[in-house]
Order: structure tokens, then sequence, then C-alpha cells
DNA sequence: GTTAGCACTCTAACTCCCCGAGTGCTAATT
DNA sequence: AATTAGCACTCGGGGAGTTAGAGTGCTAAC
């Protein structure tokens, strides 16, 4: 695949199109031969560019905006220019977010990938997106129940990730407190270790005997944890430096302005948009998403993960004139720090 | 004062302040003595309006976008229309927002304002901006420590009004895990139901005793004390509902949508702006306001207390041509509801 | 294979002009 | 004395026309 399309450029085309590419992604205009021949980059005449240019569009790498503009490149040419002109940059020169974070003495994993994709957004201009942990991955590590009032308690479920979801339930019935008690009990005691999401067939086998043989009040205890442990624990999603983006020039288009914040304000949609990446870096060239709103977007998603549980994703959001190059690199050097990171917390933890 | 206003206006000049305040909320239009005379709202010829419109204008409650154009409220005017001229609307006819949330089995109160928050904003085309509590001012009601490996914990530390605030701490030097489980005996025994504002005074007198006498390493023991008690917990700021602020009119001008979304990234600018807000719904118009970037929107802001602690804090912000009397009858609605509610399941606290 | 030259194209910005909605003022009316 | 009709004037917005500039494609020459 990778040699067939390399047989159809030659090298000078390979030049042309990556410089076209830096151009455009450096100044969001169309780039016309004459200037690129001025620059000197390319040691032809401006006709011999033309030449070149017109194969390029012909080959589908490169478009116009109108039969008298300079040319600009199709998303077929910035996957080209991702897939094989960025040169991997080394990207041990990474930049020691996480661990200026750490030193600054956050421990909470997700406030570290909260807090880096708001430095990415800083430093990128792009706007970060970022995805909390499928916590039904997780496994349950401990369970509290605290009353509150007669009426009122909340319950906290803490995962072995670290991660902590809390959620007020009522108590309608005044349960017996020791009962209560027993309850954490047991279920501390049989549950731990066990993944959230197999946790409600669970009730209905296995602890079903021994809840009856402990408990007064079967029945009413069941109900307390259905609410507790079969109500989603919906992932999170936060977003930050959607402002940065609107100093990028294609958003001096109201309209376009509108419905990237229409998009922003759903979160089902950003949801839909990150859940299911793949690990690694991942990037999603304008049409190429699948979710309308984002069409001419750029998405490059890095999902973090530790011993195969997905963490996390953090995602950069920009126009598909994109600064690839720096996002990626940067976006790799953090992964690896945020893996090393996570590897070194919970190397034990089982 | 209010009387030594109304002396200066007659019956007619506060009927067209009203009329002319309405129809400009209502369209974004300045609005003309022409098209008012024939709307038939008022008795009179558009001369006569006209004449008095000058009046008003220079009475201070009118402005001209430019010499010929009709005439706009001017924040004195909005202000005297918010003071005066809004009849108060009976707002038992309150939506039963928060009742809804609660059948729906949502008892976590953070979270039914937010709900709310989001709803309300969806309900009024505004952007919602809702303040967390300031959990200083709650009380311990009790603390948890989990240990995850042999480096990490996590603190869950949870108030009497049921918020739950969770971090992770390291454990660098393995500390005796029966001196753990006694430290934290000693902090539910000693320390439930004193404001956490108050506590890190405590740590450095009364419990600096206790601690010495049942622990084998003190030092140790209050170093990780001041990890949790000795942090900010942040307020925490929720927006919603931006992207409807951008179907007003006054949003077709880009730089205004830029300036809007550079303050709502801006968390500490908004917690600014909310942080201080009286009891009660409260209404600031402009350049009242003392944040420059909000100078052309105005901001309602309800605080709901329980029991004279702060509680959470939702504001509507939007342009200054704001449907005042719909929005603050929706916000005495809901901040009721919610008072009743907060007062229901908290009666028996103590 | 490369380049210079030229005719052609299209956009963006600018000017000009006119229309409509609104005002302020004066004189007439009630 | 209050109200109204009438009129001249003002300003912003929108459409038409013009121009400058940057770019292209093609052909012919190097």
């Amino acid at each position: 695949m990778l040699t067939e399309v390399n047989i159809m450029l030659t090298e000078r085309q390979l030049l042309l199109l990556q410089v076209i590419i830096d151009d455009f992604i450096d100044t969001a205009h169309p780039v016309g031969s004459r200037v690129l021949a001025k620059k000197g980059t390319i040691p032809f005449s401006a006709a011999t560019i033309r030449n070149e240019m017109a194969d390029l569009e012909e080959l589908g790498f490169l478009e116009k905006m109108h039969s008298s503009s300079g040319r600009i490149p199709s998303e077929k040419g910035y996957r080209y220019y991702v897939d094989h002109l960025i040169k991997p940059v080394s990207h041990n020169m990474h930049h020691g977010i996480v661990s200026k974070l750490v030193q600054e003495g956050i421990y909470e994993f997700e406030q570290i990938v909260q807090m880096s994709a708001e430095i990415l957004s800083e430093l990128t201009s792009y706007t970060a997106i970022i995805l909390g942990p499928e916590i039904f991955e997780t496994q349950l590590k401990q369970l509290q129940i605290v009353p509150l009032s007669t009426e009122t308690a909340v319950a906290i479920l803490i995962t072995n990730t670290g991660h902590v979801e809390h959620r007020m339930i009522s108590l309608p019935e005044a349960i017996n407190a020791s009962d209560l008690e027993k309850l954490v009990n047991i279920i501390n005691q049989k549950l731990v270790g066990i993944p959230i999401v197999k946790l409600q067939n669970i009730f209905y086998t296995e602890m079903a005997d021994i809840m009856k043989r402990y408990l007064d009040d079967y029945e009413k205890s069941l109900s307390y944890l259905k609410a507790i442990f079969l109500t989603d624990y919906p992932v999170k999603v936060y977003v930050s430096g959607t402002s940065n983006m609107l100093m990028q020039p294609e958003f001096n288009d109201i309209d376009k302005v509108r419905s990237f914040y229409t998009l922003m304000d759903r979160e089902e949609e950003l949801i839909k948009l990150l859940k299911d990446s793949t690990p690694g870096i991942e990037v999603t060239i304008g049409n190429e998403n699948e979710v309308e709103a984002i069409k001419d977007f750029s998405l490059i998603t890095s999902s973090l993960r530790h011993e195969e549980e997905q963490v996390g994703t953090i995602a950069l959001l920009g126009p598909k004139r994109m600064e690839y190059r720096k996002v990626i690199s940067l976006l790799k050097g953090l992964s690896n720090e945020m893996t090393n990171t996570l590897y070194m917390w919970y190397k034990d933890k089982e």
C-alpha cells in the first residue's frame, strides 16, 4: 500500500507536497507557485512548480478554492502527509508535564490528565477533550456507606485505580443500622477485586444466599445496592481551551463558531467521538470522522492504558490545518510519561 | 430613593419606558416612535412619543445608537426597569424542576444544582454558571483512608452536606498499617462535626497530644494529614449552555464571541464573579459589574443557602437585553424549591 | 525537461448611491 | 397648554460597479 503510493510520486512531488502543506499549516493561505519559487526551498521555476501542482491536484493531494487561487491540501493530502511525510520526531524531548504536576503534589490521576490537557491546549492553541476512565472495567477496591441523616446516606465506591465515585442514596424506610454495617462488610469481603461491570450479575446469584443468611431484611438491602451499583456512572468529559480555537483564522466565520460550540455542548457526541479509540495515537482528518459536526476538523486522540484497561483518553481537536508534527510528538511524549507514572504508582496494586 | 425617582417620571413616561424596554428585549431592534404609535399600546401620536422619548433620554433612561436610530434602554433604564417596572410575578407557578429530578432518583445536591442549571439555560437560552459549595464552611462528617498500593492511598472526606472530596496521597515511606487505621479512628472520634476550615488549627493544638500518645510515628502521620486537610479544595465551577447564547443577535460580532468565550475559559474570573454573592436574587447590569469582560452582559445570581451555609450559587449570564422578568421568576422558584429540598433532607442531620 | 511570457480568472476591497427608518423642530390644531 | 401633522435632515445597510492583485493554464522558446 505504502509503496504503491510512493511509485506514483516523484521525489520532487514529495518535496513539493511537504512544503505546500507545511506552508499552508503555517499561514492558512492558499499557496501559489510564485511565492513558493521565490522562497527558494525548491530549486525550480514557478512554471515548473505549476506543472507539478497540477499533477498533484490530479492525483487528489491538492485542491483549489476557486479557479485562480493557490493550492490547499486535500484531505487525502493531509493523510499522506501524516502517514509518510512527518519525520518521526524523537519524543524523548518531552516536556515533563506529568512529572512537574506530580512534583506539585498532585496524585489524582484524573486530575493529572485534566491539567495536562489544559497545558496541551495552551501549548497548541487547539481544544483538548478528555475522557475519564470507563469505570465499569475497573475493579472494586472498597465500598463505604456513610449515613447523613435518617433518610439519606452517601455511598462511596473506590476502584483499584484510585477512582472514587460517590452517590447519595435515600433511605426512606429507616434501615437497621447494624444491618447496613453488615451489608457493607459482606460486600467488602466478597466483592473486592471484582470488575464493577460484573457486580450486578453476582448480586442475583452468589450474593443472594449470603445476604439472606446474614441480613434481617434482604429485600430492602438489595434495593439500596441497586441504587449504588446498577446506575450508570457516566464517563466524564472535560473540554479545555475552546477559546484558543477562536484565534484560528478559520473561525472568522460565525456559523462555524456556532456549530463548533454546539458540538462542544453535547457531551454525548463528544463521548461518541472518543469512546472507541484504539490504543496509541490516532489521527482522524475531516470527513474520515463519522461525526458530522467535525467534518472540517481534525482530531488526534491518545488513549491512555494501564494493563489493558483504558484509564483515560486525551484528544486534541483543531482545524484540518493542524500542526500535526507538533501535536503528535507532544501527545506521544505525554502518553509515555503517563503510562510510566501509572506503572510506578500501581505496580504493586494487586 | 424610590419616590425621589418616581417624582420625576410621569405615568406616561413610566408606561413608555416599560413598553420600550419590553419591545427591545423582545426584538433587539432599536424602537422608534412610529412603530410604537402604530402598535396602539400608547394612545398618543408618534410626535408626542418622540417628545417623551427625548425627555427620557435626557433623564438617562434611554440612548440612541446613532443620531437617527430608534431608542434603546440605557443601563440606568434597565436598572429602573428591574427595580420598579417588573411586576413581582407569583413564583409559586414554579416548574417543579427539582422535584422532578429527585423523582428520577438523584439525591446528590451538587448534581441537582448542575442539572437544574442545564435546564435553566435550556429554558432561557442564556448561559448558566454554577458554583459548588464552599467546602471549608461545612463540617467534617467522616474521613476514610483507603490504601491502594504500598505507596499510594486515597483519602476521602465526607461533609455533613453529603459532599465528598477525595484526594490521592502518596505514602513514600510505608506507614504502619495499624497506625493508619488508628489515625483515621482518632480523627473520626475527635473531629467529626468540626468545620473543615478549623481543622488545621486543631491539628497543631488539641490533636497533637492525642496523636503523640497513640501513634508510633506522629511526625509522619501529621504530614499525611497535611496533604489531606491543608490543601485547597477549590470551588468547582460548571458552565452550561454557552452555545445557546450564540443564537442571540448580539453575538453576530465575532469579537464579542471571542471575549465571551475567553471569559468562560477562565475559571478564576468566573469564581470571582459569583463568589461574594449575597443571599437571594441579585441582578447586575453591564458596567455595574466589576469584571471587565462582562461589561455588556447582565448577570443574575441566586445564592443557595442552608442554615447560613452557602451550598451553591446559580447564575444566568445573558445580554443586557435579558428577559429579566422570566429569568428572575424562574430563579426565585428554583431557589425556593432547592431550599425546601435541602431542608427536608438535612433537617435531622445533627 | 525546464522556463519565460501572456492572456485569462476570480476574489477582496473600495466607492458610490440610494432607500428606509428615524429624528428634531416648527407650525397648526384642539 | 398639550398634542399632532408636516417636513427637512441624518445615518446605516445593501446592492452595483470598479479595480488591484495574486494566481492559473497554456504555448512557445530555451
